[in-house]
DNA sequence: CTCGTTCTTGACTGAGTGTTCTTAAACTCG
DNA sequence: CGAGTTTAAGAACACTCAGTCAAGAACGAG
């Protein structure tokens, strides 16, 4: 009963995702939200309560839909230079890239439930990474302090060179190293 | 000739790159400046112009004080595993630590200005580790789309993960993972 | 001292911030 | 058709934003 909802609640979280991987959490307005999203601001604030909880969300479904089923599909892999070349050069199509990144460099430092979901995603990374430095035959592989945790680092670092858009390493490199790791 | 000046313009510099690089550009307001720095609205306008020209000052004396003389300190060693986990440590002290991290996620993809800065602290990382490898006796060591590139987004990615402070790799890990590339 | 210049001071501006409120509209149920 | 409930709509809230202004204070030169 009630009037129904004239707006499609996950279309409307992901248009807010790929706004905040865009300009970061500060330089999102909620005017720039009402008016990307096409969702009223009383809306926005009686369904996710405010701007934080809209970003949380944002998160959270990022996190869901894109980095964790990816890292999945990262684990069966068993070619660690294909791996990072292709994490590296989009860990989630280009969706919302960007917003694991700027979640961490910006909101982390300041607050701890977003700090939370950041070590989620990384962690994902991490094991995904691990998974294949396993099977590759690597005894440190599957250690959470070891190899696996600054190779996805590096994925981290390569996504941020490209977002700044100032020329990088291009994915030959990535997978260049990559081969000197298991070769 | 004129009424002197009542504040240190390197010191004001500075303590405005310690802000921004804690709050990133659009979470330090102007009043957070006037009143971290101790100099009136106005002179900061009459000596900087804006708020943005005040962070490419900042952001230019980061490069020169902080993150090209570590470079060329990096770039004298010959032990590549101490190397990355020096810098990945803190390659500025920790003075302004992610200054050129904020910049390039959050003002380089839209601010051609700040874009050049982040390159330039980008290749000069890239410049130092490429003169180990080369140092090392890397063949590729010295290519500007080399493993030094790859080896630079490392450093890049592990500092973002510290800054999120959500745990991550021990200097340990970094510098076993760099024994391997030249071991 | 006076003049010209530079810097400091504090109040001020209009636009933008996140958030809330009241009223009307759209639906289900009896 | 109401009654009850949920959402949409638009105005309004108090506050902060980056930036400006005119007036006065502190100097060097003549």
């Amino acid at each position: 009963m009630g009037r129904p909802r004239a707006f499609d609640e996950d279309e409307a979280v992901q248009a807010a995702a790929e706004l905040f991987a865009t300009r970061g959490y500060e330089g999102t307005s909620v005017d720039d939200l009402v008016t990307g999203l096409g969702v009223h601001r009383g809306s926005l604030y009686k369904v996710f309560g405010s701007k934080r909880g809209l970003y949380l969300t944002a998160l959270r479904r990022h996190l869901d839909q894109e980095v964790l089923p990816l890292a999945a599909a990262l684990g069966e892999a068993r070619d660690l230079p294909a791996v990072l070349a292709q994490a590296a050069a989009g860990y989630d199509g280009g969706r919302a890239a960007g917003l694991l990144l700027f979640a961490a460099a910006e909101r982390a430092p300041s607050d701890p439930d977003v700090a939370a979901l950041v070590e989620e995603g990384f962690a994902a990374l991490d094991r995904a990474i691990g998974r294949v430095l396993s099977a590759s035959g690597d005894p440190a592989g599957g250690s959470p302090d070891g190899p696996a945790g600054v190779l996805a680092a590096t994925v981290l670092g390569l996504r941020l060179r490209a977002r700044a858009g100032v020329g990088g390493p291009s994915p030959v490199a990535v997978a260049a190293l990559a081969g000197r790791l298991t070769g």
